[in-house]
DNA sequence: TATTAATCTAAGCGTTTGCTTAGATAAGCA
DNA sequence: TGCTTATCTAAGCAAACGCTTAGATTAATA
């Protein structure tokens, strides 16, 4: 029969995961591609098809990444406290191994708006989506609460993960804090 | 004595500031910007030095076209009411011309982060800065508010305009007015 | 051990990138 | 009107882009 690969699809990816969260989808070449994950080009172009390939294949891995946290949330009948601790962990995740990378899907989201492929809208949707239905999900726990309501909130929440995210890449702790204490300890009220 | 320029800079500028809101930095081309602005590669360089002085001089050009909205509320003196109003100000000014394209200003943070040259860093930073110092002028407006407290939603207000930025490039009318309503008449607590 | 076929390396494809330059053009002063 | 010189056009530069391909290598089967 013939030659096996030298390497795993899934152990490469995360390396380009990594490299796309980094860089974002443009400004990370083929060539960086190939040094970080190790594999020559020709392995690339056969596992993934193209560059695109490669970054849907990415975003999926970083989903799964999220799942650490985003199970902790949804595993959790604690109502609004699950959903601010959610806050938190996201915050820690964005920092890990390098800071300022803020949220890959969300990256994606900014660089590519409605441009993207209509494969890749379809995952950055999702999890855009799916985020918001674990907000209702954590909202309904606390009783007294309208359906109306909770999904004002869940909306609010949702665009407020996006600030979040974008915040991570230039504001400091301290403003970081503030905003997600601000968010579940409001004062503001006109 | 020679001949005179055919274009005024701050025309052209205009120019590449749009294309530059709707594509980013990267994915403009400077054939795109040679169309757009409607000189050639040999005008764009003698007037502006390499695309990056193109870029600089697009994001102040950016940050007067601004001007307006930010001038009503600086010009305000009804404290919260005012910073709602600006909120709802820079969601329509995110639409003009074309939608989803967010805030110039947000995008670039988004794509460069902290790789950003320096003297472009502080113009994004100049304007993340400025945003703040108006949010505490009116914040101040509204009495029995302290120091602290006030420095405090000042930064949740800063952040809260990443979101909205982000926001309004995915997101649904109704979403973007339940993000704005819930921040300024908000009803969770932790 | 010889055969087979997928995987590897590395060179190279055509395009596009940001930027430069030689020569044609034209505007103001003598 | 003729000279001067900055601005124009358009061609072209090297480098990097995404992607392909020919040929060497290697692992599993017969």
């Amino acid at each position: 029969m013939a030659r096996t690969k030298q390497y795993k699809e899934e152990d490469v990816i995360q390396k380009a995961m990594n490299l796309f969260w980094r860089n974002g989808f443009e400004a990370t070449s083929v060539r960086m591609l190939e040094k970080e994950m190790g594999i020559n080009q020709f392995s690339i172009y056969s596992s993934f098809g193209n560059k695109h390939g490669v970054f849907v294949e990415s975003i999926k891995a970083y989903k799964s990444e999220l799942n650490s946290i985003r199970n902790i949330l949804k595993n959790s009948n604690n109502g609004l406290v699950g959903i601010k601790q959610f806050f938190y962990d996201f915050l820690e995740f964005t920092k890990e191994n390098e800071e300022g990378k803020g949220c890959l899907v969300c990256n994606t989201v900014s660089e590519l708006g409605n441009k993207a492929e209509p494969d890749l809208m379809v995952e950055l949707m999702k999890f855009t989506e799916e985020l918001k239905s674990l907000f209702i999900n954590n909202l309904k726990q606390d009783k007294n609460r309208s359906q109306e309501i909770v999904e004002k909130e869940a909306n609010y929440l949702t665009t407020s993960m996006l600030g979040l995210s974008l915040g991570s890449r230039i504001q400091n702790e301290t403003e970081l804090e503030d905003y997600i204490e601000m968010i579940f300890n409001p004062s503001l009220r006109v």
